[in-house]
DNA sequence: ATTATCTATAGATCTATAGATAATGC
DNA sequence: ATTATCTATAGATCTATAGATAATGC
């Protein structure tokens, strides 16, 4: 669905070639791209629109405004990292500690690869607004999922509740922040550092050297 | 200096109570609030300087504009961290896993302690910006303090330039994002805070159980 | 008729400058 | 005379809405 150029409607001002995205999808990538990069209150909507390939006014065909393109971008990169989440906290047929890092490797590997690196929403200012509830209250879930799966592993059982919250906050802090590790040096491939950074979280949570797993696949 | 009542000059058109501080560092103190919580770019010079007790324009007495009152913010939350890592890296009284120990927690301390958490500027998108070179070239100084401290330790030694480069973005990165984690839970006590991120960042750089430092002073 | 787009713009900013003003200092 | 402040404002935005327009669909 409007994957290949759309018919109806007025023509756009600019024609360009088709990128194989609907409008709305355009719309979030120039978002996600600006946002991250620029910030969102230094983002104006004349920017998005137009690097989407439409003038300003369009955007608000598809969006109800300038927040609703956050939230969104907000929510769809949390969601699928609750869902691994939930599957791993489920699947007993694995150990606690090997279940945490591969959310870790998981993680840094949606919030550092891809296109546009969305971790970095995660550090704007903005975010922390009460108008982002939905996107707090999933990533909350997901913090519970890391505190459990750490809760959950050998050396976790020992640990009372203050040290525990101190753990998972410490872990989640890393994994959260970790587009400013990726930000300094860019080469480094993905995926080696997604495993390296899995590593480290598993060494501040005191788990380090249990598993020899340092390498993935790929 | 300006400390108490400002007499020359034309009064201020709201009155308050002396604050004890320059008019320049209460547009610091205002700014530092205002950037950490709302955001750089969302923070106008009117809502700075009327938190300082005078209008917008008379801001302008005392920065260049919006942009100096943040350069000045940063330099000067990184420069003393660079001062002591300068120390302890000629302090070789001291082993230097402890003392890259000291350094993590100093910096910790810098980045959550005081009024604002000025660890929330490092997150600032407009931070990137080559408007402030003259912080990311102390930044980068005080990096690779923390890269030899790193590397004259026991079993950074024994490491490659690759996995020491990477070590030390991560111990860095850990330290520079501490906020996030801060955030989590305000309410922890900074100091003992600080320690444990220190132990956190040393697990994370693999030298972990070394020594048995946990609690500091206070 | 429906849709996706456009142009135009109201209303609300925001930054930085110009120039006046009300103190003290000498 | 010097200083710190003020008021006023030019010029440049920026967001969101109103309403027109140019396609296709039926």
């Amino acid at each position: 669905m409007g994957t290949t150029g759309r018919k109806v409607g007025r023509p756009r001002a600019e024609q360009r070639p088709d990128s194989g995205l609907s409008a709305r999808d355009e719309l979030l990538a120039a978002a996600a791209e600006l946002f991250t990069t620029r910030g969102y209150a230094a983002t104006t909507t004349r920017v998005v629109a137009e690097r989407a390939g439409m003038r300003q006014a369009t955007m608000y065909h598809y969006f109800r405004g300038k927040e609703d393109l956050l939230a969104e971008l907000l929510e769809s990169t949390v969601t699928p990292s609750l869902a691994l989440a939930r599957e791993l906290l489920a699947d007993d047929g694995r150990g606690a500690e090997e279940r945490l890092w591969e959310l870790c490797r998981s993680d840094v590997e949606l919030l550092c690869g891809g296109a546009h690196n969305l971790g970095a929403l995660y550090l704007l200012p903005e975010v922390q607004a009460e108008r982002f509830s939905g996107f707090h209250r999933v990533r909350a879930d997901l913090k519970e999922a890391y505190g459990r799966l750490l809760a959950a592993t050998e050396p976790g059982r020992a640990l009372d509740t203050c040290e525990l919250a101190l753990r998972t906050d410490l872990v989640f802090g890393l994994i959260e922040g970790v587009i400013l590790i990726h930000r300094s040096d860019p080469e480094r491939a993905v995926s080696s550092f997604a495993a390296a950074t899995a590593d480290a979280a598993l060494r501040i949570a005191g788990l380090g050297e249990a598993l020899p797993r340092t390498r993935p696949d790929e």
